[in-house]
DNA sequence: TAAATTTGCGGAATCGGTTGCGGAATCGGT
DNA sequence: ACCGATTCCGCAACCGATTCCGCAAATTTA
């Protein structure tokens, strides 16, 4: 933006018009001749002429922009968020300002706080850490349209487009059970973070449901990241005894899993169980391949943007909506016990297609 | 941004000074008495003040934010380069606003328009349609700093940040001829796109040196889409003869032959092989595993926006740099035609270990 | 003590648009 | 020919911050 930009004062002085009647003509105001708008309009475009959307927004106070923050952007179900979120902001008019937290509170406060007099509106999935929430009610206060996705918090109102954590975690957890595996544990993350909790709740449901009693050494809540389900892994293998089966409940720590699972050459569904809240594509290629989740990212993205503009846009909070998403469970043979996966002919154990069943919640 | 917003006038009026003044004393300006000076800070942060960087872009001409155009978020290569540009710009102080072109040229010309006024410099990796550049040389004109990353165009001047796109497709295709496939086919998009052309002639280049010819029936250019791959995919089954193999040429078109190969129950490695120009770590996690690169895409998108910012900072454009990263190629059981990949004992398999070796380039 | 600096702060223009209000010119009606 | 209503456009304020310039008081220097 160095050099010389042509303003609507250089198109104004070309026909010896006013500023005003500048804009008005290419704002289509009815109190300018057609004749003059045409004259308006040619020069604009001969001169190049761009309106500045940082002094448009200064006078409008508007900036037909939205901020998305998000813990991280490297796994399929928020990238997949992200895509709807763009894809329909796009269709809408705005742009979309990107800032990922690393799950760190701080940083997210920092971008709540430096982002709130850039966009109009906010769509966030709190980071891992956040226990507080004065930074997002302070956005309400000011007026800032809030929409959560995937992560909420219940205590600052705002529009939510959720999933149904708990009833899939049970489904999950209540398919390993059924599938044979005697002690099912879980890596999932802290409880203050809503969606960890209503996962291991669902996981608790399930045990319950099944007289099976919670065992401390299969619960693992450090944390969704790589890294910590690697550790996560490793705890738990520790007590592992018998015929046993991990929940991960992240695309990370799916991935951990699985590949240290690899690694210890354990046959995934056979000696171990793994059943993911996870969607990723890839779940299906695997071999063995991976009971998963269909988790709707693009819609749930899609959803979140359109809420947010029609706030900015009606300028008044609608009532807070809910939406949670009905999430469908795909079984596949990384929860099949019986099945050893050495396929007689191996041509069979190519069709992945054969092992897979999908269960409809709701 | 609905209600009411406290300005630098607000602190003014509370302290019956002038708004200069509080603006100085915020800044640390050297005119204003240390005494002065905290009594507007205090009063700023009680008032709990915030500047309103909208109007400070418009004074001071800078936004403190970059653009990032990329074809789409979706695959694991892009994501990291979005996730080390969003990485470096926090750290440098800068955000990012991010549009997707789906591809479209359109979208990607309207986009750079948009966006030109709205932040202070671009990284792109430019859309699979586009042929025109001229919304390109605009922006350099307008002294926006630009950085390709990835996909760039050789007639716009602007920093790049590269792979050895070339020899590596030189290698992998070496690699798949060496190990024994008869005819290799490759799914690319046109030769337009830089990197589609040098992926091409890498392949074409290994395939002379090892006294093959081109059999046109064995290419497809059409895209680098999942749909594309697909597409591509079965009309190469249908002339391929004999111990073939196929070099994917994107993230997407990996994904799609690998199912499609699957779904027709081939052995991938015996009976097809495969090599892709991808880094997605599911790559070694499948079975077979899949050959793939080493791409830097964080390292990529942290350079890029280290040099789209340090332009943007020292407001002249530092000569344009152009950054060849060295990719290293991942040997793994996608391009093993003697492995039958049904072990004896399936323990073995799961050690994805022994199957996989790195071979580096340069 | 008068003159020359320095210190400390305010006024006003500016960034690039938008818009309420008012005024001149044109028009219609009688 | 006179009056009221339109039509069409410009002036100036405003959005919220920054900064050049200037001025008065305090301080230093002669």
């Amino acid at each position: 933006m160095a050099s010389k930009n042509i303003t609507i004062y250089d198109v104004a002085k070309k026909l010896n018009v006013s500023a005003s009647t500048v804009s008005r003509s290419l704002k289509n105001h009815p109190d300018i001749s057609e004749e003059l708008k045409q004259k308006v309009k040619k020069m604009a475009e001969k001169l190049k002429y761009k309106p500045n959307i940082i002094a448009q927004s200064l006078k409008e106070r508007k900036t037909k922009s939205i901020g998305v923050i998000i813990p991280d952007i490297t796994n399929h179900f928020n990238m997949s968020i992200l895509n709807g979120i763009e894809e329909t902001a796009y269709r809408m008019g705005f742009h979309v300002m990107l800032v990922k937290t690393n799950d760190s509170y701080q940083r997210e406060l920092a971008h709540v706080e430096s982002l709130s007099k850039q966009v109009d509106g906010f769509i966030i999935s709190v980071s891992q850490e956040t226990k507080k929430y004065e930074h997002l009610k302070q956005l309400r206060k000011q007026g800032s349209p809030l929409v959560f996705v995937e992560r909420d918090i219940e205590q600052v109102p705002g529009h939510r487009i959720l999933m149904n954590d708990e009833s899939i975690s049970y489904a999950l957890t209540d398919h390993m059970i059924k599938a044979g595996y005697k002690s099912i544990a879980i890596i999932t993350g802290p409880d203050h973070l809503k969606v960890c909790q209503e996962r291991f709740t669902g996981y608790c449901r399930a045990l319950e449901a099944n007289g099976i009693s919670l065992d401390e050494n299969l619960i693992v809540k450090t944390g969704m990241s790589y890294q910590e389900g690697r550790i996560g892994f490793q705890r738990i293998m520790r007590d592992m005894t018998g015929s046993g089966a991990i929940f991960c409940t992240s695309d990370q720590i799916t991935l951990a899993v699985y590949s240290e699972a690899k690694n210890m050459k354990l046959q995934i569904g056979k000696e171990l169980g793994i059943a993911a809240f996870s969607c990723d594509p890839f779940l299906g290629l695997l071999y063995p391949s991976v009971t998963g989740l269909n988790q709707k990212g693009f819609e749930m993205g899609s959803m979140a943007a359109q809420l947010c503009i029609n706030d900015i846009e009606n300028d008044r909070k609608s009532p807070a909506r809910t939406e949670v998403l009905s999430v469908e469970m795909i079984v596949r043979m990384s929860t099949n016990l019986n099945n050893d996966h050495v396929p007689s002919s191996p041509t069979q154990s190519y069709d992945s297609n054969d092992h897979e069943r999908i269960v409809y919640i709701y």
